[in-house]
RNA sequence: GGGCGAUUAGCUCAGUUGGUUAGAGCGCUUGCUUGACAUGCAAGAGGUCACAGAUUCGAAUUCUGUAUCGCCCACCA
């Protein structure tokens, strides 16, 4: 047996075990190897991005449910990637550029993707590697990034077919801009943020009045491109205004005043500025009365030459400048503070604007059909279940999803254009000829997709889709979609539309939305916050088991997770028990046969059978909480039986047949040690994937399998040879263990003080069993002899207490404070008459003893025959020791 | 304006279909250099389960309302 070191180094030990996890292939599978398939897709991390504990907790859960699969036989793969994410990777080239002096025009097009590419191949598997260093068992051949050829010919395909179906197509419509990523955005990447900003009020004057009108608005600049002022038709008060001109301040335009329902009369003044190329609704207004459009600002937020004087003045500043100068001219009526919400870009937080653009669409009702459908019929559940709202709120409302981007990054939309017939068509490959009227004055659209538009793809793109293959087939659907709730729009959603417009089938049948990641205020993690934790560094202080066994432990299903550096002592601290354990076995096992774990089953002791029995309990709770995403009570289940029942209680029991037993003994209990330890190591593998490896192989097991990664989950629990009577009497001893224990403790002895105990045991089956057990009751009390009888009557004053098996006493000379003995037993009997007088009340009680469950009246009418007894008992006790 | 979540021990949180005395980790108190482990062992203190009603024989758990905090969605300029 390789001897395990005194203290585990778990860094040494986690390298050597990925890589040869590595070198073996043990993470990787096809569809040729038949069986069960079970396949989870990552939800592709950013190539820009670096590990943080979110992606710790997110990878952690899908590696529990691969490994855990994959111990049970199935043909698992998980599949990793990274997504090129668009903006973000521009974003970030374009600032290294910037330190060399140049931005992205100076490279062009061409040389400016190269220089991505380039960025990519150096940093873009940071964030892969990282997750090895958690233990990440993806199927690392299969690795794919959103840009592939493979994954950009899917993109391209859907494309097309959507095209075609005239499921895409391109419209003018206002959409969200971001003046500094200079592009459109979804609605779902317009962040809307809680701001206090202000409600101008502005005067216009009526043409050839001396009247003037007040408007309110939040963004005054636009008012440059106002084009009429609306009032509601029903409005009393404005009723002789409607078909009349207002003249603008400063352009000195004339606009018309018109009559839409859409204007609220309560708010403001109702009146409201109409400003068709910078607003939703003024847009759609404009549409209904035929008003010009007039968008005044350019790609970056300045003011363009619509904006008369401001022209080439940043939008805020031209806001600024525009209100004092109306203010001079005596044109603001007042300015109130008002909260309100603005949209942010979710990649920059530069504020959104609101802008009249032609952009390519997804038209997106007819995809969100068979979605909605989908999750109704339970074909897709989401875990927990409250988040089939969220999904379904935003689905039944769903709008078309704006797809083209004014960036460089990405895939090309594929769509070409004639200059000579103007004719427009969508292709796969590069066309240079026009199909209609053969012009070679042909050129490509300008935009890339929005990265989105790759990732709604990934759970069949992966498999090479559209290329129709054998692992396509095999693994798709995928079985469980782990992510958290913020991506549910942007990708969960979108995921099941292709999936089924595409595949015609469900792309995975489990959502399992976990919380997010906080710290121990409740804040998001975050880098301008200062306050995020950095896994590797946990892995670093704590090892990637302790970061991964704490992170379950502490994740209760769909709740947001709070940690600090703490929590993981948690895990540390469990994985230094495991070693130790493992240690002692280790100590002990020398000249016996381990190797085999079978032992004899009519040969298990009380003690033995209480072991099997709550590793039977382990099994079942482990299994049954996995199974329903209860990952934190998995985790304390394994760690409760672990900690308390395998080295609390059995260990202990262990030592004194382990240090005198006969040879047989020590066999038998070795076995049966080696035996649990050997399951609960395979019950523990999915969650230290590490530290559990190494036991595997330093405990030195007589395998099927050379690496734990591959051995038999536990199932099913060992039937054999458990009697549920002795497994009480065990409980009972347990208690008795523990009466006595609080005696000695109430007596503050030292170790070495001599004690004895008398134990007056309930009944004669009791009393044998106990004898049976001397020795093994005697150490953990440590105590020097035990006296069983079951007519056992002190003598005099002896401090007791009262066990599930009967009164235990404990026997000191010279040493007992009867006074306090007294007053202990007698605050016990006013306990114990207190709970005897409830339970006897409920039970006299005929509403309780008709309408409760008769197993629940039962229970009550034992408990109070114990408690009856206990207080008969208590009272006599009391009365000895006051004799 | 809608929707969702949270409110349980000093702190951070579990508590699945209502049913014995509401649990864990950390922290705290006391005693232990016990031949695996002080990253440990044993014992202990600490809770009117946010509040108010309702249903029920029985409520931390179900229902209604209130309060506080958080998140998501939403075109009131």
């Amino acid at each position: 047996m390789a001897e395990l070191s005194k203290t585990y180094e778990p860094k040494d030990v986690e390298e050597k075990w990925y890589q040869q996890w590595m070198a073996d292939g043990r993470f990787h599978n096809e569809s040729a190897n038949g069986g069960d398939p079970f396949c989870i897709v990552i939800p592709p991390p950013n190539v820009t991005g670096i590990l943080h504990m979110g992606h710790a907790l997110n990878n952690n859960i899908q590696d529990v449910l691969t490994r855990v699969a994959r111990m049970q036989g199935k043909n698992t793969v998980w599949v990793p990637g990274t997504d090129h994410a668009g903006i973000a990777t521009q974003n970030v080239v374009e600032r290294a550029l910037k330190k060399e002096g140049k931005v992205r025009d100076d490279l062009g097009r061409e040389k400016f993707i190269e220089r991505v590419w380039e960025w990519k191949e150096e940093y873009g598997s940071t964030i892969s590697n990282q997750l090895k260093k958690l233990g990440a068992s993806c199927d690392w051949d299969r690795e794919r990034f959103t840009m592939d050829e493979g994954l950009s010919e899917a993109v391209l395909e859907i494309f097309c077919r959507l095209y075609d179906k005239g499921l895409i197509y391109r419209g003018n419509r206002i959409i969200n801009w971001c003046p500094r990523c200079e592009t459109a955005l979804s609605d779902e990447e317009s962040e809307h943020v809680d701001v206090e900003g202000a409600l101008y009020h502005l005067r216009y004057a009526v043409k050839g009045k001396k009247q003037r009108i007040v408007v309110a608005t939040t963004r005054p600049e636009t008012m440059l491109g106002d084009t009429a002022v609306a009032v509601n038709p029903r409005d009393e008060r404005y009723k002789d205004l409607i078909g009349q001109m207002i003249v603008l301040p400063i352009t000195n335009r004339e606009i018309p005043i018109i009559a839409d329902d859409y204007v609220d009369p309560e708010f403001g003044t109702g009146l409201v500025k109409v400003t068709p190329a910078h607003d939703p609704n003024d847009f759609e207004m404009g549409l209904r009365h035929d008003l010009p459009q007039i968008n005044v600002m350019t790609d970056t937020g300045i003011m363009n030459e619509n904006a008369g004087p401001y022209e080439g003045l940043d939008r805020f500043e031209c806001r600024k400048q525009l209100m004092e100068d109306l203010k001079a001219g005596g044109l603001v009526e007042k300015v109130d503070v008002h909260h309100h919400a603005v949209g942010h870009c979710y990649r920059c937080d530069t504020v959104i604007e609101p802008r009249l653009s032609p952009q390519w669409f997804v038209k997106m009702k007819p995809l969100a059909r068979p979605a909605i459908e989908a999750v109704n019929d339970g074909r897709i559940k989401f875990v927990p279940e409250r988040w089939n709202n969220t999904y379904m709120n935003w689905m039944e409302n769903i709008r078309d999803w704006c797809i083209s981007r004014q960036i460089w990054w990405g895939h090309r939309i594929p769509i070409f254009y004639c200059d000579d017939c103007n004719h427009e068509w969508a292709a796969k490959t590069a066309e240079t000829t026009c199909p209609k009227c053969s012009s070679s004055k042909v050129r490509q659209d300008e935009d890339v997709l929005d990265t989105w538009f790759s990732s709604w793809l990934w759970p069949f793109s992966v498999f090479g889709w559209p290329e129709k293959n054998e692992d396509l087939n095999f693994y798709y659907p995928s079985k469980t979609l782990v992510t958290g709730n913020e991506i549910i729009f942007f990708w969960v959603a979108r995921m099941i539309m292709s999936g089924l417009e595409v595949m015609g089938d469900i792309p995975f049948d489990t959502v399992y939305i976990h919380g997010t990641v906080r710290d121990d205020q409740g804040r998001k993690m975050s880098k301008s916050l200062g306050n995020s934790i950095d896994p590797l560094d946990i892995i670093e202080k704590y090892s990637s088991d302790a970061l991964r066994f704490s992170l379950m432990m502490i994740t209760a299903t769909g709740q947001d997770v709070y940690i600090s550096d703490e929590k993981f002592e948690i895990g540390r601290n469990f994985g230094t028990k495991i070693w130790n354990a493992a240690r002692f076995m280790e100590m002990h096992s020398e000249g016996f046969d381990v190797k085999d774990l079978s032992f004899n089953e009519e040969d298990l002791t009380p003690d033995d059978q209480h072991l099997l029995a709550k590793l039977n309990e382990a099994i079942a709770n482990t299994n049954d909480h996995l199974q329903r995403y209860r990952f934190n009570d998995a985790t304390l289940a394994l760690y409760d039986f672990f900690w308390h029942s395998y080295c609390d209680w059995y260990l202990e029991y262990a030592k004194p047949i382990l240090y005198k037993g006969t040879p047989e003994q020590k066999k038998h209990t070795l076995q049966v040690m080696h035996f649990t330890f050997s399951t609960a190591l395979r019950l523990l593998h999915p969650f230290m994937p590490f530290l559990t490896e190494e036991l595997w192989h330093g405990m030195d097991y007589n395998h099927t399998e050379d690496t734990i990664m591959l051995a038999a989950w536990p199932e099913k629990a060992i039937a054999k040879g458990i009697d549920p009577a002795t497994v009480k009497y065990v409980d009972g001893k347990h208690d008795l263990i523990r009466v006595g224990r609080i005696l000695r403790a109430e007596y503050n002895l030292a170790n070495k003080q001599e004690t004895t105990f008398c134990v007056r045991p309930v009944n004669a089956g009791y009393a044998k069993q106990i004898d049976n057990d001397k020795e093994s009751i005697m150490a953990a009390l440590k105590a020097e002899a035990i006296e069983v009888d079951v007519n056992y009557a002190p003598k005099g004053a002896m401090p007791s207490g009262i066990s599930a098996l009967g009164a235990v006493y404990m026997s000191i000379e010279g040493l007992v404070d009867v006074d306090a003995e007294i007053e202990k037993l007698t605050k016990e009997l006013a306990a114990v008459n207190g709970h005897l007088a409830n339970v006897k009340k409920k039970l006299e009680n005929p509403h309780f003893v008709n309408k409760a469950p008769r197993d629940v009246v039962a229970v009550q009418e034992k408990r109070r025959d114990e408690l009856a007894e206990k207080s008969e008992k208590l009272a006599k006790m009391i009365e000895t020791m006051r004799g």
